[in-house]
DNA sequence: GTCTATAAACAGATAGAC
DNA sequence: GTCTATCTGTTTATAGAC
C-alpha cells in the first residue's frame, strides 16, 4: 500500500500481528484482521509467511526467545541471589505489562497443539538449573526453607504469570479499570518478593525505577 | 441412538461434552466431535441446547458454580484459619486433577469474550472477603506478615492454578509423563502451604487421604 | 425425539493478472 | 511485490422427513 514506506511489508505484518496477538489479545485474529491491521492485502501474509501457522510460529518463537534471553541474563549473572530474583520478577512483570497476552497465547497454543511446545522449549536452559547452586547455598545457610529448584521457580513464575492469564476474571471480580489493573500488577512485584522470601523487598539495588515503561530493546 | 437407555440424551451430551472440554482438553471441540463422543446425532445438540455457545455457557456455569461452592463451604466454615487454607488448597488441586482443563477453558473463553465473565462471576461472594477477618487476626497476632486479603487469595490461587494452565510446557520442560505430572501436582499441595505460611503442612487434621481420587459429588 | 440433507457463513490458501 | 478472483475445506445451524 502506498502509505507504507516500501519494502518493509514483511516487518509491518510481523509488528502488527504481534501487537494484535500479544498486546490487544485477539488470540484468534484471522488473516484478514491481521492484514487490515497492517494495512496490506490478505494474500501478502501468505506471500511472506506461507501460512497463518508459520506466521504464528515465527512470532511466538521470537517473543519467547527474547523474554527467555532477558531472564537468563539475570539468573546467570554474578549478582547476589536475592537481587537476581528481584530483577527476575521485575523483568517478568514488566514483560507482562508490555505484552499482556503473550503468556495467554503460549498456554492456548500449546494446549491446542502440544507438539508446538517442542519448538518453544528447544535448546532449553532451564531457569531452575541456573539458580540451583544459589538456592542450595541459601538453604544451607538457613536463609530459606528447603525447596527444590523446580518448585521454587514454578512458584515464582506462577505468582508472576497467573494474574496476567486471569486478567479478565480479576478485573471483573475486583472492579478494576485497565489502569487500576496495571497498578495492581506493579504492586505485585513487592508482594511476590515478599511471598517468596517472607521479608520485605529491599529498596536498594533496584536496577531502575522505570521512569518510562519502555522496556523492549 | 438405541444403545443409550433413553430420554437421557440431554444428560449424556452434557456429560460427554464436559469430559471433552474439561478433562481431555479439546477446548475447541466441534459440535460434531461432541456428538460423536456422546454417540448421538449432531442435530440433537441444537435440539437440546440451541447453539454450541449455549451448551458451553451451561457447562461452564455449572462447573464454576460447583467448584466455587466447595471452596466457599471451606472458607466460611468455623475451622482454624490454617486448616481452612490447607483444605482450600486440597480442593482446588483435587479439582484440577479431576478437570485439568477447566481453568484453561475459563481463561480462554473470558479472553475471547470478556462479556462472558459477568455470567460466571455473578452473585459473587469473593474468597478474599471470606477470609479477611481471619487474615487480619493472624497478622495482628504476628503469625503472618502483613498482606491484603486480595493479594493473599491471588497468591494462593496462582500457586494452585498456574501449573495446571501450563501443563504442556511444564511436562515438556521437565520431561514428565502424565502420571509423573499428576504426582507433581499432588506434591504441590504441601509446597503451596509451605510457600504461603513458611512452615511445614501439619500432618494432622487432613480431612481425608484420598484412598480413591473420586472427588465430585 | 431423532435422523438426513442442505443452507449459509467463514477462513485459509492459491492462481494468475498487473 | 501486490492485487483480485476463486477454490477448498470446515463448521454451525436449520428444514423437513420419519
Amino acid at each position: 500500500m502506498s502509505t507504507i514506506p516500501e519494502a518493509q511489508t514483511e516487518a509491518v505484518i510481523k509488528e502488527k500481528a504481534k501487537s494484535l496477538f500479544f498486546q490487544k489479545g485477539f488470540l484468534n485474529a484471522t488473516t484478514q484482521e491481521i492484514a487490515d491491521e497492517a494495512g496490506v492485502n490478505r494474500a501478502l501474509i501468505h506471500y511472506y509467511f506461507r501460512s497463518r501457522d508459520q506466521l504464528m510460529d515465527t512470532l511466538l518463537e521470537e517473543a519467547v526467545n527474547e523474554k527467555r534471553e532477558r531472564a537468563r541474563a539475570v539468573l546467570s549473572s554474578a549478582l547476589p541471589f536475592r537481587e537476581k530474583i528481584s530483577l527476575f520478577i521485575d523483568i517478568v512483570v514488566e514483560y507482562g505489562l508490555k505484552y499482556p497476552y503473550l503468556e495467554n497465547f503460549i498456554i492456548t497454543e500449546t494446549a491446542r497443539n502440544p507438539e508446538k511446545v517442542k519448538v518453544l522449549c528447544q535448546s532449553k536452559i532451564k531457569s531452575s538449573d541456573l539458580i540451583r547452586k544459589d538456592l542450595e547455598e541459601e538453604i544451607a545457610k538457613g536463609r530459606l526453607l528447603p525447596i527444590t529448584a523446580e518448585h521454587f521457580v514454578i512458584n515464582l513464575i506462577s505468582l508472576c504469570n497467573y494474574p496476567l492469564l486471569a486478567k479478565t476474571v480479576l478485573q471483573n471480580m475486583h472492579g478494576m479499570s485497565d489502569t487500576a489493573y496495571r497498578k495492581f500488577l506493579q504492586d505485585r512485584k513487592e508482594i511476590i518478593y515478599h511471598a517468596i522470601f517472607h521479608e520485605p523487598l529491599p529498596r536498594i539495588a533496584r536496577k531502575e525505577e522505570h521512569p518510562h515503561p519502555k522496556h523492549a530493546k
